[in-house]
DNA sequence: ACCTGAACACCGTTCAAGT
DNA sequence: ACCTGAACACCGTTCAAGT
């Protein structure tokens, strides 16, 4: 794994760490891993890097600019906002050891600057003041980014074993619980187990997400 | 630091591995640290707990039972869901550094088990299917969880410093932004940096999802 | 400008052993 | 049943030094 392609960049230390983080899961992204994948010393990361939170915040902000927007369009304003929450989605699902990543560092650069702020254009076209939208459209990328955090598959690679027999023991437990006691439970296991990381899953809540905007709005 | 009450229990480790996480945050709950502030050695643990993770799991589960959940009551499937969620809400609010613990094992232990049957339960009443109730009730619980992550109050354990004066950098970062780009960031910066972990900030997202679920459902 | 070497203070965990 | 001691393979990071 120590090849070396000549020089060593920020941005190919960050696409190895990508790789790895999908791989491996966000736990094998390490300072000294990275250094050897590259065939280096450990030390060689801190010429690029002041320590290891600035790595990840590296990370998030290619993750985000990732993310296609758009463009401002001339629909209704709920069919736009819908549209920037499914392209967020897109971009931070092949990823998702990363996304939890997002959940602090969305404005701390400039791709995480330009999302947020068409998602606030859009809630005061709704009709919300500037201190709702805030809270609401903080709330909903923080929201979209559980989605596929939540997801099953993101486990896989950080457990490192088998996740079909893990699925498998999980759902069996749910159908073994009293019956009495947890009916919904059990009828819903082979949904429970599975439903995260479905196009389903995603689909239907994101529209929750966009019908709550409407229902919350004031106009 | 080193007291030593006469005997080590699960429930003593779990409680002390608790005050450690609110006052300093998750990375500060360690093995070797629960051992010092007990005064016994880092491998006495391995008695209590098979590893670290099965710990993590009994901090999840401790998490989970100190919700207050309502009794099922009489009202509409909407209220009754709303005083779920912020039963849910209030119990995880005090520990924001242990919430993300619980995201990924709602389904694992009792307490888990007991919330999302009732989450269940009142989605089928709004009319959801099993799979449907399944994937808007996982989701629901980890937004709500969400909620409290994000929480930036969470953060200054886990930074250390001064999270008032980040905030107020944080705040002119924003108003230092180009007016021509960025207008809405602007102009809701002061709410950005200080709305999460306001009470506003959980009210207006909880009814949110709970008119998301209103518009979701099919009748 | 970019990287190495040696060292430090931490981790989780195993294995054998004590009482 | 409950805990200790020594050891192993990992971490992030600093500091001085090389080219």
């Amino acid at each position: 794994m120590a090849k070396r392609s000549v020089r060593l960049s920020r941005d190919a230390i960050i696409d190895c760490a990508t790789a790895l983080a999908d791989a491996e899961g966000l736990e094998a992204v390490t300072i000294r891993r990275l250094a050897q994948e590259n065939g280096v010393t450990p030390m060689a990361m801190y010429w690029h890097f002041n320590d290891k939170d600035s790595l990840l915040d590296g990370l998030a902000e290619h993750l985000i600019a990732s993310v296609k927007l758009p463009e401002p369009g001339d629909g209704m304003w709920d069919e736009q906002l819908r549209a920037i929450l499914v392209a967020f989605l897109d971009a931070i699902r092949p990823h998702p050891a990363l996304a939890g990543l997002a959940l602090r560092r969305i404005l701390v650069a400039e791709p995480g600057l330009r999302l947020a702020e068409r998602v606030l254009d859009l809630l005061r076209q709704a009709g919300f003041g500037p201190e709702q939208a805030a809270e609401v459209g903080t709330f909903l990328m923080c929201a979209v980014i559980t989605l596929v955090v939540g997801d099953p598959m993101a486990a896989k690679a950080a457990v490192g074993g088998d996740a079909a027999a893990d699925m498998r023991h999980k759902q069996a437990m749910l159908q073994a619980l009293e019956p009495g006691r947890y009916p919904n439970l059990i009828a819903a296991a082979p949904a429970l187990v599975s439903c995260r990381g479905q196009d389903d899953y995603f689909t239907i809540n994101i529209d929750l997400l966009v019908q709550g905007v409407r229902g919350t709005r004031r106009n």
